[in-house]
DNA sequence: CAGCAGATTGACT
DNA sequence: GTCAATCTGCTGC
């Protein structure tokens, strides 16, 4: 079943990057559906997080759809060649976001593989932002897709208990300052298909 | 307009 | 462990 329009419009996007775990990333392209249990996020906390694109407001093509309202795919080019994959949540201008890091492949593994060009499910299929999305098939092309819709969207999957839940900083976000340093990466404790623990 | 850094990854020493 | 790949957007001349 599907999460709704309410599950995303939530404003406390900490809860949210919690709550996503356990849950299943799932798109449909060419008549193949894929999907992987969300195992790790990161939380970005729209205006006045220094790690966020939004920090302060900012606006640019690139970031202009997470000022959407939530429950919308947010996909940039990182590094000029990497695809992140983001859950848009909270009111529309607020810019919240959470970054998806890493799924455990649930259905649709051997198109993964095809995608990520590999042979064996191995942790490398799915464990990291650009390879979540290499494998379910999401490029910038989807930046501002809605998940409630029927390419891109995320199910109801295990319950996740508060004593399974492992947070540390974000990876990545050196330049931040002081905000680099918040707990705001949640992963499932000792499952082997979070990026790094 | 040049230079540089970035929510990363894979190939190679 | 090191490094190149390659696009977007910011900074500074």
């Amino acid at each position: 079943m599907k999460l709704s329009r309410r599950f995303y419009t939530r404003s406390d996007v900490l809860l949210i990057a919690r709550s996503l775990l356990g849950k299943c990333l799932c798109s449909f392209f060419e008549g193949t559906t894929t999907k992987g249990m969300i195992v790790e996020t990161e939380a970005y906390d729209g205006l006045r997080d220094k790690a966020c694109h939004s920090y302060k407001g900012k606006r640019t093509k690139r970031t202009e759809t997470m000022y959407r309202q939530g429950g919308v795919a947010y996909v940039y080019l990182c590094y000029g060649l990497h695809h992140l994959f983001n859950v848009v949540t909270n009111k529309e201008g607020r810019a919240d976001a959470v970054l998806v890091r890493a799924i455990e492949p649930l259905d649709g593994v051997k198109t993964m593989l095809g995608r990520r060009k590999m042979e064996k499910v191995v942790p490398a299929l799915t464990a990291g932002p650009a390879r979540v999305s290499m494998a379910l098939g999401i490029t910038t092309r989807h930046n501002g897709r809605n998940l409630l819709g029927g390419e891109i969207w995320i199910e109801h999957g295990r319950v996740i208990s508060s004593k399974e839940i492992q947070s540390s900083p974000r990876v990545g976000v050196a330049y931040a300052g002081e905000d680099a340093a918040l707990p705001w990466r949640f992963f499932l404790k000792d499952n082997p298909w979070v990026s790094c623990s």
